[in-house]
RNA sequence: GGGCGGAUAGCUCAGUUGGUUAGAGCGCCUGCCUUACACGCAGGAGGUCGUGGGUUCGAGUCCCUCUUCGCCCACCA
């Protein structure tokens, strides 16, 4: 905005509709755009902070979660800029492998094909296609709220670059041993048809059946007693592969059946009965069920007793087993679903008498995180991470305070997952992702990871063919703090901002995203990513349930911006940060959620609009310049208030980062109280500021003379800094206001000017504070009495020693504030009846109200203060009459006491005086 | 099954190491369009801080019990 508007042109209201214009500004400024020499890693004059924006799945569109996430993120980083940093703000898009695949899966089923039917590379090409269509929509929408990110270098997990970057680092972990093929059961999608890792089978609680089967033991003799071990299972589909029934060894019920067989019902083969210590005795009938390839557990009791691992669930959840095992899956289940399978067994069982009792049973059963469709436990050869070497690292960093993360308590779930870190499972049998490094010689059966394509086998010169999977997509973001940055190259980006300084993301991405990149961080880059974690809260509706498209029950943030702009949201999620809490929003009354937010951009817009119109346009001297003694009481109460503001947001905000790298137990949980920080800056500006010092101001800005200038530049200067301590919340109201304020040059952009800091000049104006105590008196005596808005009332204030002159010179103030004609000096010998108010220094407000005041109200209204009053002081009395107290609590306190002490007793003498002279007794 | 977090005004939430008469926003009541703002101003009502116990001179704050809501983790079929 280069031209300044005539001050009457100025609307009564912030118009959001500008701030898109604005933010293209911003953009052509240049200023979110960080400038790698600067950064004193390589030689410049600035400290760098960055951030690295978690990416989000580059066709999403913005929902509340990642309108507040991005907030946070752009507070922080917007302060830091103000703060003098060399500031990046790193944003990027991830190709979210399965979401987006699963995307244009949907498409293709509305045309009644499947990926199959086109073919990989066709799909691919579509797929490319259709990110490219809507991949840029999120970035959009992230500037519409205002993210000061540096979309120059803006990152995409699947471009080149980080493409070569994920193969890279495939790579190395390879030729370190760190990754290996495995053939094992591992969680398998029968919907997404693929496999997933721990991580992205979610638990979900959920009641079915616990269905009891017996086993007939075959019999060694004909003459034999016909017997049979009862087994239990949640999923009877998966008897078909059963290949032995396990006991525990000690179990005296089943020590002689040990070594002997049972006969399988419907599949109708033998089958041993084993020992195996894995066995719970105490659960259910004591005895096992072994299935191999469809239960990890038993895959593994499996392993140790030497058994075959029959498959019988094809790929896609049906009924199925080839060669050998085929005959264990009788004609007529073949090709049913899992489900629909486990119905017709249950049945067969029952008529066959095998169904010994069905319970209900109430268990976790885990579900793709991406389809929720129940995950089958499948054997098959899949691409690991040994992940025991790579967490030692990461687990240092936390307990060696390299890395904080907040709120603490979150320090210990991290703790916890990577001390039971279980290999990672990262081929994923998909088409949409990086695909595997990794070719297979089809004459020598070599099998070589590359950083180049191949093309023959570097063994023995045959052809090769390149490993079907693709990377699970939490593997490239895993490399984000440093593949967006140039890595595996050593750039000037690399060396000026790794590492970087803070993540900021919700919690349920601590495991699949945050420790990975910490892990992985300590792996290529010897040093942690990022030295706090700040996890916030979820964004929740008034029942509290997760804010989600699919539920119903989410916010459009694009409706809020339409309805009151980027700064109302930004404002109402910041102002709700408390550390780690959710953000509670109503999605059926958007006016209620947001209001607050519109409500104090107006307020600070119609300061600023109070502030142009009166100010006027001639020069304003910067503070600076003006003498001391120059200063009211009123100046000097409101730049102290500044100063306090200023520390409190400081302190709220807390440092950037640590010291030497470690954080102090002093620092380690400071900070990042964006809630307080809001609430520092929001008082200051509404109940000081406006509330105080800008009405005191009026009087003084109508008055012509030197005093008019001090107010001027007073103001001027106290709005200024309050903007500045806003920016970083509402970045369009604030620039919008702080264009237009005196003396600003075109090109001055308040996202780069600098932090306040405090002046820590002058007595703090505590003068002032009388000045407020008379005028609220007199008020609560007006509302007391019903005095009608428009009669000003006499008023006498009996000032306390030394007050009368700074009352004096703020008598017309007062006057004004509290529609009163005011006399300061001792109390007139005589007076008839009157209102009293005795104040906390001593000072004293009588109103005289001939013919308005009630004599028994004012002496009941005395009273009941007195009362008050007395019953209050009775309590500190006894506190300090108890040795106790006096011995133990800190000097301190005590002082405080003491000191409170004689104030209410003055006081209270004063109205039992008061009481005494209107009442009688 | 293990662990963690919340329960404070009608609603949504602050309340840092125990120490003034427990605060804010919204809502509510009364009165005001006082020429920056009715998205506002002034005044006001409203809380036995989930329950029961304990430690302490002193507890919303620390300890234990219970109730309740939510979250994370987990190979008991």
């Amino acid at each position: 905005m280069t031209t300044r508007d005539a001050v009457t042109d100025i609307p009564p209201q912030y118009d959001p509709a500008l701030d898109a214009a604005r933010y293209a500004e911003w953009e052509r400024a240049g200023l979110f755009h960080a400038v790698e020499e600067r950064s004193e890693r390589v030689g410049g004059e600035r400290r760098p902070f960055v951030i690295v924006m978690p990416p989000p799945n580059v066709t999403g569109v913005l929902h509340m979660g990642h309108g507040l996430n991005n907030t946070v993120q752009d507070v922080l980083v917007r302060w830091r800029r103000m703060c003098g940093d060399e500031t990046l703000w790193l944003p990027g898009t991830d190709h979210a492998g399965i979401a987006t695949q699963n995307v244009v899966e949907r498409q293709l089923a509305a045309e009644g094909k499947t990926r199959f039917d086109v073919g990989r590379e066709a799909f691919v090409e579509r797929t490319v296609r259709f990110v490219q269509e809507t991949g840029g929509t999120i970035l959009a929408q992230l500037r519409a709220i205002g993210a000061s990110a540096d979309w120059s270098r803006t990152a995409y997990t699947l471009s080149p670059d980080l493409s070569r970057a994920v193969r890279e680092a495939f790579v190395r972990l390879y030729e370190r041993g760190l990754i290996y093929r495995g053939h094992r059961v591992i969680h398998w999608c029968p919907r997404c048809l693929t496999s997933l890792s721990d991580e992205e089978a979610e638990f979900h609680e959920q009641s079915g059946q616990l269905y009891h089967i017996a086993y007939p033991v075959t019999r060694v003799h004909a003459a034999e007693d016909p017997r049979s071990i009862v087994i239990a299972t949640t999923r009877p589909e998966t008897m078909l592969g059963d290949v032995a029934v396990a006991v525990h060894p000690d179990d005296e019920r089943y020590r002689d059946l040990v070594g002997r067989t049972v006969r399988l019902p419907i599949a109708n083969i033998e089958i041993p009965i084993i020992a195996d210590t894995y066995t719970d005795p105490s659960f259910g009938t004591g005895a096992l069920k072994i299935t191999p390839a469809h239960d990890a557990n038993d895959f593994e009791v499996g392993q140790r007793h030497n058994l075959a691992m029959p498959v019988v669930i094809a790929a896609n959840g049906e009924m199925g087993a080839t060669g050998d095992d085929a005959p264990r899956v009788p004609p007529e289940l073949v090709g049913l679903d899992r489900f629909v399978a486990r119905e017709r067994i249950v049945q067969r069982l029952r008529s066959l008498g095998f169904l010994v009792k069905v319970e209900p049973h109430h268990h976790a059963v885990r579900r793709c995180y991406r389809c929720n469709t129940i995950v089958e436990p499948r054997l098959s050869d899949q691409w690991f991470v040994r992940m025991r070497p790579l967490s030692e690292p990461a687990l240092r960093a936390v307990r060696e305070r390299r890395i904080r993360v907040l709120p603490e308590r979150w320090e210990a779930v991290y703790v916890n997952w990577l001390e039971g870190i279980r290999d990672w499972n990262i081929s994923r049998q998909l088409w949409w992702g990086h695909r595997i490094p990794v070719w297979y010689c089809d004459g020598c059966s070599h099998v070589s990871a590359s950083r180049t394509d191949l093309t023959r086998c570097p063994d023995c010169g045959g052809s090769v063919r390149q490993d079907e999977d693709v990377l699970d997509t939490w593997f490239s973001s895993g490399l984000w703090p440093f593949s967006t940055l140039g890595w595996p190259d050593t750039t000037d980006d690399l060396k000026a901002f790794y590492p970087t300084d803070m993540l900021v993301t919700a919690p349920e991405i601590l495991f699949f995203w945050v420790a990975r990149m910490i892990m992985l961080g300590y792996a290529f880059m010897g040093e942690t990513p990022f030295h706090t974690v700040y996890l916030h809260g979820t964004v929740r509706d008034t029942k509290h349930v997760r804010m989600q498209k699919s539920l119903g029950n989410g916010i459009d943030p694009l409706d809020v911006l339409q309805l009151y702009g980027a700064d109302a949201l930004r404002y109402t999620v910041i102002s709700s940060m408390g550390l780690g809490a959710d953000t509670i929003l109503d999605p059926n009354d958007l006016e209620r959620s947001f209001a607050p937010g519109r409500n104090f951009v107006t307020k600070l817009w119609n300061i600023g609009r109070f502030l142009l119109t009166n100010v006027g346009s001639e020069s304003v001297e910067p503070l600076e310049r003006i003498a001391p003694d120059r200063l009211t009481s009123s100046d000097r109460w409101i730049l102290a208030r500044l100063d306090a503001a200023i520390a409190a947001c400081d302190a709220a905000l807390g440092p950037a980062r640590p010291h030497d790298g470690t954080w102090t137990e002093g620092e380690l949980n400071a900070g990042l109280r964006l809630n307080e920080y809001t609430e520092a800056a929001r008082t200051f500006v509404w109940n000081d500021l406006a509330d105080w010092y800008v009405e005191t101001s009026k009087v003084r800005l109508a008055t012509p003379g030197p005093d008019r200038d001090v107010a001027r530049t007073v103001l001027i200067h106290a709005f200024d800094q309050a903007l500045r301590l806003l920016q970083p919340i509402v970045p369009f109201v604030t620039d919008a206001l702080w264009q237009r304020l005196p003396g600003r040059a075109p090109n001055e952009y308040i996202a780069v000017a600098a932090w306040p800091t405090a002046r820590r000049a002058g007595d703090g104006g505590g003068d002032f504070e009388l000045v407020r105590e008379v005028v609220t008196a007199l008020r609560q005596l007006r509302g007391e009495y019903n005095v009608a808005p428009g009669r000003t009332l006499e008023a006498i204030v009996v000032p306390r020693d030394g007050a009368a002159g700074s009352l004096e010179r703020e008598r017309r103030t007062i006057e004004r504030l509290a529609r009163v004609s005011l006399q300061i000096g001792p109390a007139p010998a005589s007076h008839g009846p009157a209102a009293h108010q005795v104040l906390s220094g001593g000072s004293e407000v009588i109103v005289p109200l001939e013919g308005v005041i009630d004599v028994a109200k004012e002496c009941a209204r005395l009273r009941a203060e007195l009362m008050s009053l007395e019953k209050q002081l009775t309590g500190l009395t006894q506190r300090l009459a108890n040795e106790q107290f006096i011995s133990r609590a800190k000097p301190e306190i005590v002082a405080a006491e003491r000191q409170k002490e004689g104030e209410w007793r003055t006081r209270s003498e004063q109205l039992r005086a008061k009481v005494l002279s209107l009442c009688g007794a």
